[in-house]
DNA sequence: GGATTAAACGGAGGTTCCTCCGGTAGGTTT
DNA sequence: AAACCTACCGGAGGAACCTCCGTTTAATCC
């Protein structure tokens, strides 16, 4: 997962942010989001200063390490639009988004972050994220099934509001989720 | 604002109880939420020990800290319902709630893991806040305004996740509670 | 290939958090 | 009113956070 942007990275700096993202991923799936950065360093087998020169904060050490996975989630949106009907699609798609964001305990803290302060560098995941969503809104509103004046920000906003009010309570993201699909759906 | 509920605390610890959330309270409104504990147990003239058997998190010591002012956002509730049409009140308290989930930065958190542990102890503001909304409900609904199943706990939570996830930004969440309203409204 | 420079490294240290337990002071009983 | 006992008090201490700056090292230029 190269860098792209910019000028490219010294070497020794390119290794060790991979041997942070590395440290970080296997710290936070085996002690949850509350692994500690001091153990995440010495993992990697670097100082704490430059963890945090990489990633200033929690939230941009958590959202580089599981952007791979918030592809995943991304990439299942053109399939589910070819499979079935488009609002159809769409409530799928948001369950597959909040079970991510639930099994992922700690993600959720993160994308509150990264999404909140809009032109965060860091926040690629949220263009990522906001290129998934807006298909699916544009089939469902040119199939008629809901409105076409909502933003596919203010969706992505709206859910991780739900996965952060929800919390673990799945049941509860389920019913609010509906709710979401028929504020969509109010005159379509 | 003294303890009502099972035994009456020892004469000393409702003193340094009421001592903290003064203390508390004077912090929060000065230096914002991100006043140290350690600070306003000082302030207070009694030891960080203390403040931690009282307020075992930052949450409950900000949600008993607030509580006063969240009762005054639910007492708005039957006013607005007797001056205007009934999803109007609805709507119209909801922003209310916004405004003051903004205005006192840190207190977004504090609800959400309040809310989150249903049944703790501490979310006395979580009966007062369902208190305040069913009563909107249950008139929107006999108006055939909005629909008649979504539960007021439900509502509760959206709204806490507009306040999570929207942040200081005002105008998003204005534009999610209407989201949230039509998605009442559908069906109805 | 050696000198120069800008970037990256690393960890010491100051701060806050939160827990734990020996000491103390209300409340209660006789 | 004296003794008892329970609940409360307080702060020391260990853990984690994050910053700051002297040192090291990769890249560049002669």
């Amino acid at each position: 997962m190269g860098v792209s942007g910019e000028r490219p990275l010294r070497a020794d700096a390119q290794r060790n942010r991979d041997l942070l993202l590395a440290a970080a991923v296997e710290s936070f799936s085996k002690c949850g989001l509350e692994a500690t950065l001091e153990g995440i360093a010495k993992n990697a087998g670097v100082g704490i200063g430059t963890l945090y020169r990489h990633f200033p904060t929690r939230e941009a050490l958590v959202e580089a390490a599981y952007r791979n996975e918030l592809a995943v989630v991304c990439d299942a949106a053109p399939e589910l639009l070819a499979s079935m009907a488009p609002a159809e699609a769409t409530r799928a798609w948001m369950d597959r988004f909040i079970d991510y964001m639930t099994r992922k305990l700690g993600m959720a803290d993160a994308l509150r972050a990264v999404i909140a302060s809009g032109a965060d560098p860091y926040a690629q995941s949220v263009e990522l994220l906001v290129g998934a969503i807006r298909p699916l809104l544009e089939a469902s509103a040119a199939a008629g099934e809901i409105r076409s004046d909502v933003a596919p920000g203010d969706v992505l906003i709206s859910l991780s509001g739900v996965a952060l009010a929800a919390g673990s309570n799945r049941e509860q993201a389920g019913r609010l989720l509906d709710l979401l699909m028929d504020g969509l759906r109010y005159r379509a």
